[in-house]
DNA sequence: GCGTATCCATACGCTTTGGTATGGAGCGTA
DNA sequence: TACGCTCCATACCAAAGCGTATGGATACGC
């Protein structure tokens, strides 16, 4: 119990290789074409493996899921929130962020992650979860901008849930495209 | 091939009630649990009857699928913009719309047709034309409050995503919640 | 009454996919 | 060398779902 490793100390690097092989794999799947197209065999395919594999890794699909998602939500909070030196300017971070918006979407993870939580409720409150933090983090720049608790509450949902609308319609448009109507909203709700 | 109608005078109301019952069958399941509770099989055990009927009125699950986004889309652009008489002051118009849009919404289908066709190209074009259409007029609701061209497309344009991307998050809340803040929305825009 | 078209039931085959049971290769440890 | 742990392969089962082939029932036209 206490001395739990016991050939652990192969290759540490390794250790926890083929686990997250997985995780990235289906992210790959999904970007690709959906939650359909995470399949256990499918990805075992991919990976040059069996499902012998998987199941020793996961319990079932759904527990696999349940880490997928917390998967991506620990690397995309990290992406836009943290590891980042945004501008001294007020307005001038929140014109970064919109362009770190648009950047961050490429991969089109995001519209495929919302279709796939809407039918599963736990998903959906880890997906609530990254949007409150997401969304803090906007209103906090529009606080600082100028804006009043209120307004900058209001400007802040406007501008976020304009991200993810806009996810849905333009997400096969140029990024030049997305990014110029993009600036243009952010500027429209920096004024006055 | 002219006189192709034989038996077709039983009953002119009841011609095509079966044909539709399972495109209204396959909404209800869609905004219930998604695409993947519109299953041929599952649908005619609602319906009470067998999958005969289904590869009669339909040939394929796919083609289904494809004439079931056009009943969407032949149903849901008459309930918003037509069918209604809006007040005359052009402000009043926008507030009535958002309202509106917040109204229609609680069957919870939009966002399951989003999700699902994300998936799917195709679908994504019927879905695209409607949001044009929806677009072209909420943007002319703008310019009629006064606004000039380029200035009602990028408020429209913010308004209409920000409804999209709300049924994502807010979807399990209260009306009154989600009326409320599409209407604070709707303020803001109409501003200045 | 007979044929025909409409609409659905029955029964079956096929594929995909999740999940389990079991064995085996490789590498550490005693 | 024998044992144990990690990690994956193989083989198999069961369920669900799409699609087809075919027959039966009803109602209408002649």
């Amino acid at each position: 119990m206490s001395t739990k490793g016991a050939a652990k100390s192969r290759d540490v690097t390794e250790e926890k290789q083929s686990r997250t092989s997985w995780l990235e794999a289906a992210l790959r799947a999904l970007a690709s074409g959906g939650i359909d197209k995470v399949s256990v065999e499918a990805l075992a395919r991919e990976l040059g493996v069996t499902k012998g594999s998987f199941y020793w890794h996961f319990k079932d699909r759904p527990a696999f899921l349940h880490q997928l998602l917390d998967y991506w939500a620990a690397q995309t909070t990290q992406t836009v929130i943290e590891n980042r030196s945004y501008p001294a300017d007020p307005a001038e971070r929140i014109r970064a962020v919109a362009d770190d918006i648009v950047r961050r979407d490429l991969a089109g993870l995001d519209p495929h992650i919302r279709a796939w939580t809407q039918y599963d409720a736990e998903g959906r409150n880890i997906v609530a979860r990254v949007d409150k933090r997401r969304f803090a983090f906007l209103r906090s720049l529009f606080s600082d901008a100028g804006f009043a608790s209120d307004e900058a509450g209001l400007r802040a949902r406007l501008l976020y849930h304009y991200a993810v609308g806009e996810q849905f319609n333009f997400a096969k448009e140029s990024p030049g495209k997305r990014r110029q109507r993009m600036r243009a909203q952010a500027e429209l709700l920096l004024r006055q």
